[in-house]
DNA sequence: TTTCAAATTAACCAACTGGTCAACTTCCCA
DNA sequence: TGGGAAGTTGACCAGTTGGTTAATTTGAAA
């Protein structure tokens, strides 16, 4: 069977650091293996390019951030609420973030799909995929929250899409100002495009 | 007094468009001599370095648009009309980009605050005021529409940070997804968060 | 204890990166 | 018309890029 090794996951973690604290374009596959402790022979052992670890490292952060979410939007919890636990939850990482970095982060597949999506395709498809299952949380939660009259009645698909397009822009703001402070309007925001009644 | 030239124009020019249909990172001098039909030694005649060309273009590339914006927002005319025909404006400028490039590109301030902001800040410094200088069309527009009375009468500051990043997200996403239809959702989805009556 | 698949290593590559420079050409203006 | 400021050129630089290779070391399992 041969010998184990922890280098792959050391490699994906990097990635991620790396592209989230700075951008694809800055992460090179030497700083990738200086910061993993990886040498460069290894990594194209495990990876077969730059590109193929980007996609390895994304899959893995959205299978991750995946189990959090299924929390936050569990249907037992009132939806509106979701939405707002959500937005909590955002600031919150982005507060650990900041601690860590000294730097509001925002959102990775966003920043990387603004820079990439006409470059890279494959990375592009991944990025879509991505973000076309983050947006079915705030759909089916918009859902719930007009069945029990607690929101507006506009159709919950383009709600849901406002909704999105909203939190992105707020984390990019929040990243390009590196203020932490743009994150409050979070929730207000939100209740303002719902309409949330009460 | 010597000879005249176009070469900076040139320069500038073919940066906007290299960052607008790449990125940054993946523009390089190089690529920009071939498309300006330059010369590197003439690239660092006018420009002191990558960073300055940037820098220029950003600010050349939102003089002009400037022009635009302050017609469509001209106070004469109606200010709910004022958003929304400048969101009929991103559509039909993000068309024109579909033709010549066969791609949608997006918002290049937006995309380029994503990838730089967190490497290179003198870019983001720049890119941080002209996003600053466009909310306040927004939130001029707001102020009027509230006092005749024909939207919602939320802050108007906080009513603009919620218009501009619902219109920056939208554009990410028709970037990503190669889809000028997504821009279509435009003024509905800003009647939605004014609440726009009648 | 042997075996051998899997992991590691360092040296290597050509192409490209942003940037420099000194020589040369142009052409505006006095 | 000629002087000189401004623009052009191509050769050059050291460092970095993504990627390759063959030899070597390791350790899980038989």
């Amino acid at each position: 069977m041969g010998r184990t090794s922890t280098a792959k996951d050391r490699l994906i973690d990097a990635m991620i650091e790396l592209i989230w604290a700075g951008s694809y374009g800055s992460t090179s596959v030497d700083h990738i293996c200086e910061r993993a402790g990886v040498k460069k022979g290894s990594f194209y052992h495990f990876f077969e390019s730059k590109t193929e670890l980007a996609l390895a490292a994304i899959d893995h952060g959205w299978t991750e951030h995946r189990k959090e979410l299924d929390q936050i939007f569990s249907p037992v919890v009132p939806p509106v609420e979701r939405i707002m636990h959500c937005f909590r939850n955002f600031r919150q990482e982005q507060e650990e973030l900041f601690e860590k970095h000294g730097r509001v982060l925002g959102c990775p597949i966003h920043s990387l799909g603004a820079e990439v999506s006409t470059v890279d395709e494959r990375l592009r498809d991944k990025l879509q995929e991505i973000l076309s299952q983050f947006i079915r949380y705030y759909e089916s939660a918009i859902r719930d929250a007009q069945a029990q009259g607690s929101i507006v009645t506009h159709d919950a698909m383009a709600l849901a899409r406002i909704v999105f397009a909203y939190s992105e822009g707020l984390l990019l703001h929040a990243r390009m100002w590196n203020d932490l402070g743009r994150l409050d309007e979070f929730e207000s925001g939100a209740k303002i495009i719902l309409g949330v009644k009460g």
